[in-house]
DNA sequence: TCTCTTTCTGTAAACGTTTTCCTTCATTAT
DNA sequence: ATAATGAAGGAAAACGTTTACAGAAAGAGA
């Protein structure tokens, strides 16, 4: 491997004056410069990110932290993120695995943005009590390395449950998440509050856990307790795709017999028939202020509290009872 | 931050000890060892990963690149990598956006994968010349520092145009990738080849680029030409989603008069209706082999040749014309 | 001519590890 | 008693940068 040792002697200066002319010090006259740039060129040199990390105590990236990869979901979510930190000089990382924690205390990224409700809490505080930045983006945390971007839970959910009282419905199932999730106890509880607005509505709750799986499990329940049209308030989109799994093999039709609603609005949604009414943010948007929290947590070290807002989207899932 | 400086200190013993006893070397005695490890543990100390692999040359972190991170397609790939590599104590980072390029030639990475038409063969050849370490999954190279893993598009892309033609279609389309990727190119060969088998098909290629919204395209302009059924063979299940979407707005029917059939069997695919033909492959497979012959490049050495078996699956888009 | 700036370049320390040699000391064999 | 062996630990170099500081040369003002 060729170092800025083996340019400074072919170019017969000192490897101080190599790295100022590297990184373009005005240190260093333009020819000399110059003359050292070609030569670094020409014998191929790469620097070493860990000689040059281990200097700065900085590597101008940044980690993502997911818990499984898979769903559209974090496509919009990442590229927001990477945009946001490469037009800040700033690349990101996508981790997982357990053994991927280690990335930030060890220093090998600047900074976390997290949204894998497996991590604990008390690691993440620990991570901040040393000194590392983070942002969470499903969990609520108060600390001055922390930063937080939550979606409106709340205001979602009260939306689902009022455009499922409006289309006239009286009974509402709704398929819970699971009981690690942020989201999904939030947005139980906004349900839990909305539903008790409306006297007349007959309101059951469906283990579920944010999988097509657990929306199968749950519609079948629904499936054998029918007897009049109800409505179905998927905690995610993701489960209310098993429910339409579920009923495509029976009689009983979507957005005649079940009303169904989700939350995400993944790309999927607007895919299936009908159309899945579900609640509405922007990915992109929640992803870029999350990396932008991050990158002012660790320039001007001041530490922030947003909210994502979200929208009801209609759909034929969801009609006239 | 505590180095291994301060627990020699704080031990009394050279900063050599102290990293032979958290190395877990036989050369200090088990008590001596202990007694750093708690000393270690009591400062909480966490090496530095700049430090440790500007000395080792090495991170145990490999990387995958990827073009964007979008489709349910990449969940199963990058766990069936993660699996393979946690195994054998490597972690995985998901790399994209144009300066995540510099990760492997500044060492920042063991080795990687690659899954990004837009990486230039030109920069990949480079770095194996530069002795990094390479799988590629999505083009073909011959070099002692690159294996590769490719899918078996021939074979699959066959599959589908003697499916069509065993079901009597005689009208076939073929809705083309984009000209980047070595999957279109391999594929859409294997179409043509196959095609020439049946005199009696009358074949139409129609641009593509693997999006959603070229499937629309597509759609439209069969449904102009449209005079009595046909089949239409997606060289990926996401445009054919497409396809659906176009004709669920028109009075032609899915698996009736358009009769379709993709390749990759995402998940969707599964979950639309009618059920999408398709070209399946096993996406963890995939993974975990390119992962395994990353891991014998750098340790054995030696470079491979993998293919990935497809094989059918029907679908109630293609049903007898 | 001498000193004072200014402009450029070099010296050397530092970042936090790993690892190759030494040194010391105790134990055993002769 | 002496030499040989082995065990335990230490000194120091090395990995490849960055950067504070020092030094030299050259031009300008006195």
């Amino acid at each position: 491997m060729v170092s800025i040792k083996d340019i400074a002697k072919k170019a017969g200066v000192s490897i101080s004056t190599v790295s100022y002319a590297l990184n373009g010090s005005p240190k260093v006259t333009k020819e000399t410069s110059e003359r050292i740039q070609a030569i670094a060129k020409e014998l191929n040199y790469i620097p070493s990110a860990a000689a040059r990390s281990l200097k700065k105590r900085e590597t101008k990236i940044i980690g993502i932290y997911l818990t499984n990869y898979s769903g559209a979901f974090y496509g919009e979510l990442l590229q927001g993120m990477m945009e946001t930190l490469s037009k800040n000089g700033y690349e990101l990382i996508v981790c997982s695995g357990k053994e991927s924690h280690r990335f930030l205390p060890e220093r090998m990224i600047d900074g976390a943005i997290i949204l894998d409700a497996t991590y604990e809490t008390e690691e993440l505080l620990s991570h901040a009590e040393r000194g590392h930045k983070l942002v969470v983006m499903d969990r609520r945390m108060d600390h001055p390395n922390i930063s937080q971007v939550l979606l409106d839970n709340k205001a979602g959910a009260t939306l689902a449950i009022d455009h499922l009282a409006e289309k006239g419905h009286r009974k509402i199932y709704v398929v819970k998440g699971p009981e690690i999730s942020f989201d999904a106890r939030q947005r139980l509880e906004a349900v839990q509050k909305a539903v008790q607005r409306y006297s007349q509505i007959e309101y059951v709750e469906i283990d579920g856990n944010f999988n097509k799986a657990s929306g199968e499990i749950a519609a079948k329940q629904i499936h054998q307790e029918y007897s009049e049209p109800v409505g179905v308030f998927c905690l995610n989109d993701e489960m209310a795709i098993g429910v339409y799994n579920y009923f495509s093999r029976t009689n009983l039709q979507i957005g005649e017999d079940v009303h169904v609603i989700g939350f995400d609005n993944i790309e999927v949604s607007q895919y299936i028939h009908p159309r899945l009414a579900t609640i509405n943010y922007s990915k992109h948007k929640w992803g870029s202020l999350a990396s932008e929290l991050l990158l002012n947590l660790i320039s001007k070290k001041q530490h922030e509290h947003e909210r994502i807002n979200v929208s009801l989207i209609e759909g034929a899932s969801v009609r006239d009872r």
